[in-house]
DNA sequence: CGGTTTTGACCTGCGC
DNA sequence: GCGCAGGTCAAAACCG
């Protein structure tokens, strides 16, 4: 996975309006709020970002910020007889998911945001150095999707867009919480029982 | 051995 | 209608 090409990033949108958003400059790992970005989106915080093939690509700062679209028809999931070619010949809708990209600072093209992925495709994109890659969530049931590009004119920057909304727990959130959880439980069951006794 | 990555081919949408 | 560019599939290779 190398990436390395030159050109300014999306060339077919003209939109030179790449949002000066808030970059997760500081470290290497971008400290994102992955639960809210994850989360339903709150109506009201949101941009949209991918209304059409051809306007899509907002973004949003890392750090809080977030923008998504929840454009359109509710295909159902992603996964709903999406299909490429040959027997591929179904759908190729234009993706009308919610839909939320962001650009953090990073040396890593992949962004820990505690999800399973697994990547399924991987494009030169025209007037880019760097070649676009595609991953798909790897949960059985989950059809989210994530591009992940490197900014051309700034290599520091990854541009990760998210398509879809988990319909699964975090697997490493879960297991981040789970302790803490597990202590709530036992707060509340003494708590109970100390009600009880009085 | 099962899951993931790589990569070429194929299909679709869009602009001209 | 045609060509280009983007997005996805699927087989093979790779890895733990």
């Amino acid at each position: 996975m190398e990436d390395s090409l030159q050109g300014g990033s999306q060339q077919k949108q003209p939109n030179p309006q790449l949002p000066a958003m808030l970059l997760a400059s500081a470290s290497p790992v971008p400290q994102l709020d992955w639960a809210s970005l994850l989360l339903p989106r709150a109506p009201g915080s949101l941009h949209d970002v991918g209304a059409t093939a051809s306007q899509q690509q907002a973004v949003a700062g890392a750090s809080g910020g977030c923008s998504s679209s929840t454009a359109g028809d509710a295909d159902g999931e992603t996964g709903a007889g999406e299909k490429g070619g040959g027997t591929r010949g179904k759908k190729k809708k234009k993706a009308t998911w919610p839909r939320f990209a962001f650009q953090t600072r990073s040396e890593n093209d992949i962004l820990d945001d505690g999800y399973r992925w697994r990547k399924y495709g991987q494009k030169a994109v025209k007037n880019s150095a760097y070649p676009r890659s595609y991953y798909r969530c790897s949960h059985h049931t989950c059809n989210v999707k994530k591009q992940v590009q490197r900014l051309a004119r700034d290599t520091s920057i990854v541009v990760t867009t998210y398509e879809g909304v988990h319909n699964h727990p975090c697997e490493k959130l879960m297991e981040a919480l789970s302790p803490i959880l597990k202590q709530l439980q036992l707060l509340s069951q003494l708590q109970c029982s100390t009600n009880q006794l009085i």
